[in-house]
DNA sequence: ATCAATGTTCGGTAATGCCGAACGGCCGTC
DNA sequence: GACGGCCGTTCGGCATTACCGAACATTGAT
């Protein structure tokens, strides 16, 4: 059994130290029990926090396992903080787009819009925040679909939209692994005939994909002749959910 | 809230990723979910099943979540798995010491007793492999209790065995501080009159006190003049107990 | 028989996380 | 009222760490 990560070792070590027991400790308790410095525990102890691995009591300071250990279903970011987040960069993204902005994650094999930002012209439009969304005809589906963010439900039901809505599982994986290898997602079509989609996914600590960031609009404007999207626009689609990503406690951008 | 330990957030990540849904998926699709390398997530996953956070289907190879997660009270290591790693050690620390090994375990407050070894001689003595002793009466109680290993129910009833016996919660607090600093513990006549024994603390995975390992027999071979173990026989016992630690995973010794 | 999956290993390198000392706040004691 | 201990936290420097990417061994499907 060559080479293991002992920081990931000693991490388990600590949620075991807290859960059997006390399940109340001190950090230098927990640094002592495991012959750790307070420094090197601190930051294990840091980092779970940041994955609601374990919680802080306000109070005393004292460390105890938090919620997010066993899965409650949801990810470990809720949608009001994906929410909070996401709102200061979807903002800029409309404007620099001129297009409507939508931020998504998965709720039941479907997608939640958690947040909308108007196509910044006069013409009448509905706010669909709470609206549930078909994660196979929309550019936000697809993107969260390849990544399996959360509730993964294999979707069992192809709702055909328009002549373009894609019908066969098989197709929706070969769109899947389209998704994963550009890094991207869009849709022309499949959902509302004279409308077009592109998104890209959001990533929480760790690298795990918790939402997803998009525009959507006529076609006419998102794509170009041979129905692709505009590349610049997949440039600041992109940018805007590295941006979000960043914010969220995702490392490497 | 700068700098946290990215390898946790990662492995936190693939939890939360098998938790979410399949909770059976190849390496593949967690490393290209993550967007990370094929040998990096494997190299976490190895990790993480060798705590016991997730199992690895023998048939398929894919990942899924362990019986680690939540915790059903005992460590993650089954008091089988530390007797057979402890029993080839404790037979040479027998032999070099001449006395009785015994190597025990937290179980609801008090030790459990996980193998015994007899004094290599003549005399008729009885196995208590199986036994629940006292922890702060004895020397791997004090060791155990030092370290929260697991159950660590702080001791309500402090039985009085003998003249020696530690009694004031306050006493048996000065002992684990003691033990803590030294690494090690002993014990003099507190748990039968003209014994004493001397343990050790045996570590797991990521540092974790899963155990410990001690000889005890006739004061007057264990001790000193002044009722301190011989420093011999004391460094015996701690480097049976790191050979043990090493076996089991604890990289540093 | 080929191809595409799977999981696994290995070596080189830069980034990584570890350490230990110093800091600031809080509470009890003297 | 001032001190001392304990709490958690921060920071800089160094060496270890764990990351990456490519190559490998197997298996199963085409």
């Amino acid at each position: 059994m060559p080479a293991t990560v002992q920081s990931i070792e000693r991490a388990a070590a600590i949620l075991r130290l807290l859960g059997g027991g006390s399940r109340h400790l001190p950090l230098g308790e927990i640094a002592h029990s495991l012959d750790l410095a307070k420094g090197t525990t601190h930051g294990i102890l840091r980092t779970l926090q940041h994955v609601g691995f374990v919680e802080q009591d306000r109070v005393s300071g004292h460390y105890q396992l938090g919620a997010g250990l066993v899965r409650p279903g949801a990810g470990y970011l809720d949608p009001n903080e994906l929410r909070s987040h996401a709102i200061n960069w979807a903002d800029p993204l409309a404007a620099r787009t001129g297009e409507a902005v939508r931020v998504g994650t998965v709720l039941d094999g479907r997608v939640l819009v958690v947040h909308h930002v108007f196509r910044p012209d006069d013409t009448f439009q509905t706010l669909d925040v709470g609206t549930l969304l078909p994660i196979h005809a929309t550019a936000l589906g697809k993107v969260l679909l390849a990544y399996r963010s959360a509730g993964v439900a294999p979707p069992a039901d192809l709702d055909r939209f328009t002549r373009r809505t894609v019908r066969t599982p098989h197709g929706l994986a070969a769109e899947v692994v389209r998704v994963r290898d550009a890094g991207w997602g869009y849709e022309v079509e499949e959902m509302t005939p004279g409308n077009a989609s592109v998104a890209a996914p959001i990533r929480g600590p760790g690298g795990l994909v918790v939402g997803a960031v998009g525009t959507s609009g006529l076609v006419e404007r998102i794509c170009d002749r041979r129905y692709h999207p505009h590349p610049h626009l997949v440039a600041l689609v992109r940018e805007t959910a590295r941006a979000i990503s960043r914010e969220l406690g995702d490392g490497r951008h």
